[in-house]
RNA sequence: GCGUCUGUCGUCAAGCGGUUAAGACCUCGGAUUGUGGUUCCGAUAUGCAUGGGUUCGAAUCCCAUCAGACGCCCCA
């Protein structure tokens, strides 16, 4: 056992007793996302690197120093962080923009990061995501989101909190972050290590540090006044509004959090998250927002898009496990070429069928039967002979012998 | 990249310097060559993550490496 190959840290067998949760996930997906029209698409798992440098964003975490990035024939290729900016060079690339918009797309995935495994983080994660493009309008923002509360609830999970925010234009947030930095400015000395650096890359995260000092600092009179203060432009104030409008008229719960600041850089006016306290640090199921500035940014029209991404690993982890389903029928018999025409008839009737390939004995083929189906179908020499099978039902013990043709009629799926 | 804790059979585990390395589940075989899920027997670690060290003696103590869990950063 010393010399055994394992998996690379942070990366996860999916093993058959645990694939039925995925496929239930999945399948989800699929019903609700179709259900308000958008459809699937599937990109490729490596991309050129620059399009995460640009897509995401040179300075965030994710680009820096979490990236899958080597060289194949004198280009770099990185493993996708994430997928917003590979279906963003899909729409673009494909012309998508002369459809008429909008266009809604979803995806379901492995992603891969360089990160320090922990509770709900791997290396290799999966995530499902949507995205729509070519609507500006607040009504967008609110059927991605209407539409996230409810397929978590088709999965089963209601108690959970979602939270939305706006970032407001490049306009306004740029004048907003000077502000910000001005009334920092003065104690920047004495915020930690972490806050230091982001004071520069991205002053907005600096909200949500947890360091007890740091916190003491943003309470200060003078910084809460700029962190309470409007500071949308009117535009973006109008559009944040008719998002909550729609939002209270839909019932969806939410809370404001003016702290809410999405990681990723292309993120422009709305963005939101979905938590749940049962989940350790890592608490995000959903983050989403929209990004009116990414497709241009990557090459094609001005295109204004709204899209989320969920963690499959952390929703399987919250939703309750689930039994493997049992096989249809198991054949126990000992004359094999008999049995095999027997198992392709049942199967062609669409039933799951399996026999024992070794010529064990009846008990043992029995015991096998139990375990694993609903049905042990008997095919002995006396039915054979009188061209019948017996039918047990495994579960209350009961057992029938009908003719042969009758046979599919007498299992239940 | 940093911090804390943990690594004994496929799984869950006892052991805490001298044991033949318990036990349970799973798996396999038998009691039981056409009737299972109950029961009863039996089999399955020359091995304790890996490599060094301390010791008469190490799964037990020390160091390193690797892996896992959780937290920080960041994110789904």
């Amino acid at each position: 056992m010393a010399n055994i190959i394992k998996t690379l840290k942070g990366t996860k067998d999916i093993l058959p007793q645990d694939v039925n949760m995925w496929q239930f996930v999945e399948q989800k997906a699929q019903k609700i996302f179709s259900s308000y029209g958008f459809k699937e698409i599937r990109t490729p798992i490596i991309e050129i690197t620059e399009l995460f440098s640009r897509g995401v964003g040179d300075t965030t975490d994710i680009v820096n120093k979490e990236m899958y990035t080597f060289e194949k024939s004198d280009r770099s290729i990185t493993l996708r962080p994430e997928n917003t900016a590979g279906v963003v060079r899909s729409y673009i690339e494909n012309g998508m923009s002369r459809l008429s918009a909008p266009v809604k797309l979803w995806y379901k995935g492995p992603m891969f990061r360089y990160e320090r495994p922990q509770a709900g983080r791997q290396r290799q994660f999966h995530q499902v995501g949507v995205e729509m493009f070519g609507l500006k309008q607040p009504t967008a923002d609110a059927e991605v989101i209407l539409m996230a509360v409810n397929f978590l609830k088709s999965l089963g999970l209601n108690d959970l909190d979602v939270e939305i925010n706006s970032l407001g234009c490049p306009n306004c947030r740029s004048e907003f972050k000077e502000k910000l930095k001005k009334a920092i400015k003065p104690y920047l000395k004495d915020l930690c290590e972490d806050c230091q650096n982001r004071f520069e890359k991205n002053p907005l995260r600096l909200l949500d540090c947890k360091v007890e000092d740091c916190q003491k600092i943003f309470a200060k009179p003078e910084i809460q006044d700029v962190l309470t203060s409007d500071f949308l432009c009117e535009e973006c104030s109008e559009h944040y509004t008719e998002l909550k409008l729609y939002l209270d008229r839909m019932g969806v719960k939410y809370t404001e959090n003016k702290l809410l600041v999405r990681g990723l850089d292309y993120y422009t006016r709305t963005v939101f998250e979905i938590k749940s306290n049962n989940l350790g640090s890592q608490n995000a199921v959903c983050g989403g927002g929209r990004y009116d500035g990414l497709v241009s940014q990557l090459g094609g029209d001005e295109t204004p898009a709204i899209g989320f991404a969920m963690g499959m690993e952390r929703l399987i982890s919250l939703i309750e496990k689930k039994e493997p389903k049992k096989l249809d029928c198991y054949i126990v018999s000992n004359f094999p070429a008999d049995t095999f025409i027997l198992a392709e008839e049942l199967r062609s009737f669409g039933f799951n069928v399996e026999f024992d390939l070794a010529n064990k004995k009846f008990a043992k083929q029995l015991e096998k039967a139990s375990k694993v189906a609903k049905y042990a179908v008997i095919l002995g020499e006396d039915e054979i002979l009188k061209h019948e099978v017996s039918i047990k039902n495994l579960e209350t013990g009961t057992q029938i012998t009908v003719r042969r043709e009758d046979l599919p009629k007498n299992i239940k799926q």
